[in-house]
DNA sequence: GATGAATGAGCGTTCATTCAT
DNA sequence: AATGAATGAACGCTCATTCAT
């Protein structure tokens, strides 16, 4: 095992651990910098090259998308493992903390380019939202008047207050207040 | 002989011309392109150096200060002009109409830079909305419950959701929206 | 059990296939995209590893002398299966045809690198039309002044008209007019 | 004058001086390396920043057309001061003679880009040659088939005899040998 | 005080080549 | 022998900031 070696090269096995240490860099730098962190600052907190993630990740998008992979398929699964009508606050309040602890989660869904199949994040979000809504609706636990695009309006509301707070660690109470205002259901 | 110089130095009167020059240029490009307009694009568009631009405004915060002073001013006016209960209606509608108008009016109040005397902008709001709002709370025009905090949450929604718009040509209507279902009287 | 494995390891018996498709994939990317096509795309759309082309074609020229081989086979047999005096003639019309149809076979021809054994596909073109010339010339079917080393000027001269052409299909006509204008035997 | 501090800045009055060293670095380079020479490379020859080459010529046809505007404004004063119908001969041998001794000038001219403003050098090509070529024509010193797109092929004609010279040496005897083979008035 | 050119770091992207598996 | 991931240099381009005139 010739460790130190100029040209390290760890060959195809070591992909899926580059993919992964991308993932891991790209989620932190997205965190603390936002969606617009540059690309090689992810490579180099990765320890990879630059040409590694265009190669996984050919697309910013297409790497925030697999950070948030992890946001959504949690959401999914809190959403089928909670029947009742309380479904729906639990999996907001998740996506509420997810927004809070990453703002590039919903820069990501807002950073439509053009070209793209559009809504690529938003379309998600609806999909996981909708059932949990109308039965929260019919259970009282959420206003009637409710659609699945007031909920993505609640959602940009609170990013909107997220990134107003020079200080993130203002955040969490921020956003609580503001929930709070709109409705007390969404607040937590 | 002052007058004909190829290269003009229109010497110490002309500073007002070009400051008026920038803030004109710049209103109407941070309106198009946002707050992080280039400021070359700027000094081009008022006709000035870009040194003239540092010399007047050495950051862009001071700059967007300016440009945004008219707004300010305006929301003083109308603040002064409206003695009733409704003033507080009258102003926020002024300020949620800026907000849609250009985003880089929210952009500038949140991009504080940590050395920053803080909260430049938003001193400033919450000194014109203060009292408004008492007396609107006082007729039952407001929830009696906001607090000025409040209402800067309520802008930064206004902000989430703007900047949330694919095609901002959808801005006034989701914000509109958004503002129903926050209150009926935050709308128009 | 050799038969299913996930990454298949098709074994040495693979070898001519991958080089074919290899070759296939080439000659098309030569002729859409010229000579300098990315390897990568070139491994891509043969449907192989990257390491295989190097291991099959070190170099760029061998790759495209390979796939240019078929060009120059077609002329030789073309030249045998010609007998009289007109076999300059068609040879020559297929030789056109070719730069016409890819640029890339004659950029392969000038892209001599200093250390390459030099003009890899000039010696080639001159074999196979000498002896046509000399039976053409003859017969009057080629002027008798030209040498082979002039016939090579006119391919030159061929492959400037067609890179010069904005719109490639513009070429073949350019290229008959230019070939009229130095000797109408030339031309088709 | 503080001549050797670090952030060297010699204020506008270098512009020109600049101006001028990019243009020669530009011919130079041009000439050495073709038309796709980095544009760094140019910048570092000239001594200046990158910054300014784009200033300077936004786009590399805009800093080739200044480099080469050289060549053609002695093309037109040439064409200005030969009278009689020797002319085109003399301004042609010129033509080729800066085809000869930077293959760039005609690679800038072929480097059409789809939404410029199209063949900008080909036009004025055309331009100088027109008229003389009328007279020589007249005079028998031209063949009267010859259209100015006829010209425009040999140019082409001429610059790929040129690219094809693995020794950019016998390109002079080369091109004369072509143009012979065309037309021995054409050749010199 | 005004000008506007120069600097140079920084970012995104591509691709030839290598090499562990 | 084949795979295809990794490397890292290189290039094009942008822009904030400085500063001689």
């Amino acid at each position: 095992m010739p460790a130190t070696r100029s040209k390290h090269n760890a060959g195809p096995s070591a992909a899926p651990r580059n993919r992964a240490a991308i993932l891991d860099a790209a989620r932190t730098l997205f965190a603390e910098q936002g969606y617009h962190v540059p690309y090689n600052a992810i490579a180099k907190a990765a320890g990879v090259g630059q040409g590694v993630l265009y190669r996984h990740f050919p697309r910013r998008v297409d790497l925030a998308l697999a950070v948030f992979d992890d946001n959504f398929t949690a959401m999914e699964r809190l959403a089928e493992a909670t029947p009742g009508a309380e479904c729906f606050t639990v999996v907001w309040r998740r996506l509420v903390a997810d927004t809070v602890s990453s703002t590039a989660f919903i820069d990501m869904v807002i950073d439509q380019h053009p070209q793209l199949p559009d809504a690529l994040g938003e379309d998600r979000l609806a999909a996981i939202l909708e059932g949990p809504l109308a039965r929260a609706q019919a259970a009282g636990l959420a206003d009637p008047g409710w659609s699945m695009a007031d909920i993505l309006l609640f959602i940009h509301m609170v990013h909107g207050v997220v990134v107003g707070q020079p200080d993130r660690a203002d955040a969490p109470a921020a956003v609580d207040r503001a929930l709070t205002l709109i409705d007390p259901r969404l607040a937590s």
